[in-house]
RNA sequence: GGCGCGGUAGCCAAGUGGUAAGGCAAAGGUCUGCAAAACCUUUAUUCGUCGGUUCAAUUCCGACCCGCGCCUCCA
């Protein structure tokens, strides 16, 4: 099946590919460093990192710029209450995020960029626009005026005709001409930090970045444009706005936005006690695969209902998946080919496949994984299994683990080796030759506390790390 | 009020105009020195409610109820 993804801009599911040679220019809403990220943010990352493996896995190469957006209101009344430059405030939170990102497995986009690296850009920018006659000034703020962009309200489908003098809008602190005109500029309050430049001092609004950057760096027309539904209106409408008055071309041909996550049938708020970090969750003894997991495992434009309970769930299910690929490695087999499971091997890895490439419908595609997975372990089971079709099955298990990556263990330091682990298995088999029993079940016992579970089968002594 | 998304078994969650994927949990069983792992069986006559279209609707249409998002900073 070919890729598509459903279209928030025309509201349809459209058949995709790049516009141009076989890369995918793409641009990705990154962090606001002003804190450390929460597990909703890392709902759409995870979104952001299974589009591109999947992109990847279609053949397309990537050009993926996310912005690191290091500057903003929040930003400056932190730092200033902490007397902090903005660089040492932010620095804290981008290697956060940075690790975090590590912890879940997320690919680095190709350029990760941040906003106060690209002011002289935005002011440049600010400046065209001006020349455009697309915005005025006001306090020494600059705004950009939106009636002099017809097609504002495309993304959202909102129809912004008409209804604007009369808004009953908040305009305590800056002037504006229009509710819905906003900020490219904005002048500095007191004590404030702010460049100094040809629009007089101040600092870059919260839509100019992305539309300077993602243009500096991929053209005038992105391929993809992707990020979290709440982006929507007015961040994306403000960049279409921008982006389309300085260069007259369709800012981005596709715009993908993650649903919202809720926590335990609630949304997430630091007074109901159910904001969580990736380093809460962590620290309270969860494991960033699981966590992975759960969040790849609703598809993106679906609410995500994020529990506790799912979490242990995702971790089970995790292991059952671990539990088959080391079945596979070290059972024996009888010589051979089963042709019918190789048949079967084979249309499972396509419904993978297929269902990715149907809007990222990583839930089916899971689906597919365990239905296989029940299959192939009953083959075993029974014999059916032939040393022929290990490969295939190998390679689906590589193809499954290349986008969602949660087969692979956590490394933890101070871990026993496996040198040793394979002499005490030895002396425990030795035992059980013997038929020594108490002492083998004194072995397992002891490699248990090591975090080391053996498993007899058939084809001998199996382990695992815990 | 406007725009958008959703309500499917105990929980999470796919899906289709023709009679309900998958994961977790629960119960029973097979296998086994023990322990695991694995497999088998059982668990929604029913898909928010009420109407309509149709030979047939969970799937299409309408109304209503409930939850969520955006409309102000926000993944």
């Amino acid at each position: 099946m070919a890729l598509r993804f459903y279209n928030t801009l025309s509201q349809q599911v459209e058949d995709f590919s790049p516009a141009r040679d076989n890369t995918v220019r793409m641009y990705t809403c990154g962090p606001t460093v002003y804190d450390f990220a929460h597990i909703g943010n890392f709902r759409t990352f995870t979104f952001i990192d299974i589009l591109r493996k999947c992109l990847r896995a279609n053949g397309f190469r990537l050009d993926h710029v996310m912005n690191v957006t290091d500057v903003d209101d929040k930003i400056i009344r932190n730092a200033v209450a902490q007397h902090k430059s903005l660089e040492d405030y932010t620095a804290i939170y981008k290697n956060a995020f940075l690790e975090d990102c590590g912890l879940l497995r997320l690919e680095s986009p190709e350029r990760l960029v941040p906003a106060t690296a690209h002011i002289d850009d935005m002011v440049e920018a600010i400046e065209r626009l001006g020349a455009g006659n697309h915005t005025y000034s006001s306090d020494g703020s600059v705004y950009f005026r939106i009636s002099t962009f017809p097609g504002y309200g495309k993304l959202s489908h909102n129809d912004f005709s008409g209804n604007l003098a009369g808004a009953r809008v908040d305009v305590d602190e800056y002037e504006k001409a229009d509710a819905r005109d906003f900020a490219l500029w904005k002048a500095p309050k007191e004590g404030e930090p702010a460049w100094q430049t040809p629009l007089g001092p101040g600092r870059p609004g919260w839509h100019i970045e992305c539309s300077v950057m993602a243009i500096k760096y991929l053209g005038e027309t992105l391929d993809i444009h992707a990020g979290g539904i709440d982006l929507v209106f007015p961040h994306h409408e403000n960049e279409i706005a921008q982006s389309e008055s300085l260069t007259g071309k369709p800012f981005s041909r596709f715009w993908l936005h993650a649903e919202f996550l809720m926590v335990e049938g609630q949304k997430m708020s630091k007074s109901l006690g159910n904001y969580y970090t990736l380093r809460d969750l962590v620290g309270r003894g969860y494991a960033p695969e699981a966590i992975r997991y759960l969040l790849a495992s609703v598809p993106y434009r679906k609410s995500l209902n994020f529990t506790l309970d799912g979490l242990k769930s995702a971790a089970i299910a995790i292991e059952r998946l671990r539990n088959f690929k080391l079945r596979l490695e070290t059972d024996r087999y009888q010589p051979g080919h089963n042709e019918q499971l190789a048949a079967r091997t084979a249309a499972a890895s396509q419904a993978f496949g297929d269902s990715l490439n149907d809007d990222l419908n990583t839930a089916e595609a899971l689906a597919a994984v365990f239905e296989y997975v029940r299959d192939a372990n009953s083959a075993m089971d029974s014999g059916e299994f032939r040393a022929g079709n290990v490969a295939a099955a190998a390679e689906f298990l590589g193809r499954f683990d290349s986008i969602f990556q949660v087969l692979e263990p956590g490394v933890q330091a101070g871990q026993i080796s496996d040198a040793q682990v394979e002499s005490l298995i030895a002396e425990r088999n030795a035992a059980k030759k013997a038929r020594n029993f108490a002492r083998a079940d004194q072995l397992r016992e002891e490699l248990l506390q090591q975090g080391i579970i053996l498993e007899d089968t058939k084809s001998g002594v199996r382990w695992k790390r815990k």
